[in-house]
DNA sequence: CTTGCATTCCAAAACGTTTTCAGGTACATT
DNA sequence: AATGTACCTGAAAACGTTTTGGAATGCAAG
């Protein structure tokens, strides 16, 4: 019952063809002829079905938003939200459209990412917050499906990715606690399924040697990027070395969990213990003391990834990796 | 280049016409042939065209979330995340796939969201957070399109809608705060381009009346649903009511700006002011003090929508008004 | 031997576009 | 008058499915 194309030509008096080059704008069709095809088309409310369109380019302007573990009750979105703002807000300048892809549902469709995306023809996927060991990784990667990852830095023939630069974002946070005359800090870092806990402990690491400051490996907790794991780390940490003046979390999650830890054992922030947090979500300009963190640009992650992907669909660009600087922004807790 | 029905039909030596019904279960197949189809599709690693059956079956078991205001620096959406999750989880069990629709980017394209969904051919549409006054609020309510809104109590041939019971939340928040003892509440609303700030302010005058205090309007600060805005409310009101002891305010956001304000003003929370939130999303349990509010069950807002709308598209259900109730939960600044 | 009925298969149409190739007209150049 | 050259238009193929309406086969019943 939509009005279509062969509508518009009836009304007009035209063939088929003949519209369709009208509304795409190609330029042999008269003048008078364009017009009245557009205003008839106007008339007639007609819209080009998508579906169709898509058909017979064998393109469907549809990129995929892969994310994992998105559940009830998770919380860590809060940093993946901006990203997605950017990827769809470029994604919309480019006139892509965006679908959301759950990996932990379609794994229950009995269905690869990949078979998915193939079933849909996607043009092309962002991936975000898949594990190192995420079974299909790989397939992803290596799969003709044009795709950018974001925060895993791996690069092949279709699949570039965007990250922030963690070894010099764990430097910033690390030298600042030591320009405040920290010697003792400790860091709560994220599970060593993702890429980024590892640079992260790397920065942490060498920013204290640069420094002249022994790396002491009990100084540092595993924790999992949630609240409760911070606010365990940190008591671990301090229970076990109570000359610790700071903590160092890898994400601002984590770093909230520590606040509540040192609240609760009444210690004095930043005085009695400085801390500095990972990822400036929004919370940590909420929460109270605010937080002192490492800001990403996740909205340009996005919007850069977006940007890359449709670069490597219209075969503009090469994958490549993209590394963005983060930046300290002092709060109250340093 | 990806493989077709036809190549599979080539190498099983039988027509595209069983090989469809071999895969999509018809019985009027041989069971030999069937088995042979279905090996060879696995061998060739074939994957059936979404857009080419959308085409056939006018169906593209694609629904799209249109939200409005999605941008940069917004954290509104900290309310959203969860129903989204909700409406996710649900229609990937139902089979649907969800499109992100930013009604601020689209207005970009100088298309009004009804059109970007029938050139896509949507199934059918959820809204979120679109004001009173949004220009093309009715055309979509009123379009043949199915869709489900949420938190505007709307019905049409073709629409629903799901929402809390803010009434009786307001109320449960009004009836705790004198419970308590306290006689002087003031409330901090959201804008009136809300439906829910009416029905709040409702709750809050009925709670009142029908415990014998008197509603005064002038108790009444109407915000914008902002940190800031809560804020600058909870102080104009304070100032102008020194007498006030408790501020409910009609969401979690704004209430966070009032203890900022609080805590700036060195007032004792709850002893000199209790406070009460509205929404319990994740910050008001990581908030501290933490924040007693009245929770609006998201996920499940979320799923309703997902189930209602597919429920409509099918033919099964008519359209219809779903109210959740919401709960009250005890924390700290009350 | 016909008829009837399952069972199993297929040819072809349809869905709504884009694009290729060629046809037609009008006009200027030989 | 024939040829060339723009310019505009259209018929038809193609994209990859589902579905309709038979057709062929085999077999039981008349």
């Amino acid at each position: 019952m939509p009005v279509t194309i062969r509508d518009v030509a009836r009304a007009a008096g035209v063939s088929i063809t003949t519209v369709s080059r009208a509304l795409n704008g190609h330029k042999d069709v008269g003048e008078k002829t364009r017009q009245r095809i557009l205003r008839i088309a106007e008339e007639l409310n007609y819209r080009p079905s998508a579906v169709a369109r898509s058909l017979v380019t064998q393109k469907t302007r549809t990129i995929g938003f892969l994310v994992s573990d998105l559940s009830k009750g998770r919380i860590w979105h809060y940093f993946m939200l901006q990203i997605l703002y950017g990827i769809q807000d470029r994604l919309a300048e480019l006139g892509y459209d965006l679908i959301l892809v759950n990996t932990t549902t379609t794994r229950q469709r009995e269905i690869s990412y990949l078979d998915f995306c193939t079933e849909r023809r996607l043009d092309g996927v962002i991936v975000i917050n898949l594990r190192l060991d995420d079974p299909y990784l790989h397939e992803v990667v290596e799969s003709p499906l044009p795709s950018v990852v974001i925060d895993i830095p791996l690069v092949s023939a279709t699949c570039g990715y965007v990250t922030s630069d963690n070894v010099y974002g764990a430097k910033l946070a690390v030298r600042h606690l030591i320009g405040k005359g920290h010697r003792t800090i400790g860091f709560v870092n994220g599970h060593s399924q993702a890429a980024v806990s590892h640079d992260r402990l790397r920065g942490y690491r060498e920013a204290l040697e640069s420094h002249g400051i022994p790396f002491r490996p009990e100084l540092v907790y595993e924790a999992d990027y949630t609240v409760e794991g911070g606010r365990k780390g940190c008591e671990l940490l301090r229970t076990a070395h109570p000359e610790m003046t700071a903590v160092f979390f890898a994400s601002d999650l984590m770093a909230i969990g520590g606040l509540h830890h040192l609240r609760e054992a009444g210690v004095k922030v930043p005085e009695e213990c400085a801390v500095v947090g990972f990822d400036d979500i929004e919370l940590a300009e909420i929460v109270s003391p605010q937080l002192t963190t490492i800001r990403q640009k996740r909205y340009e992650m996005g919007a850069t990834a977006a940007e890359m992907l449709v670069g490597m669909m219209e075969g503009k660009t090469m994958p490549e990796g993209r590394t963005l600087l983060p930046e300290l922004v002092v709060r109250q807790t340093s």
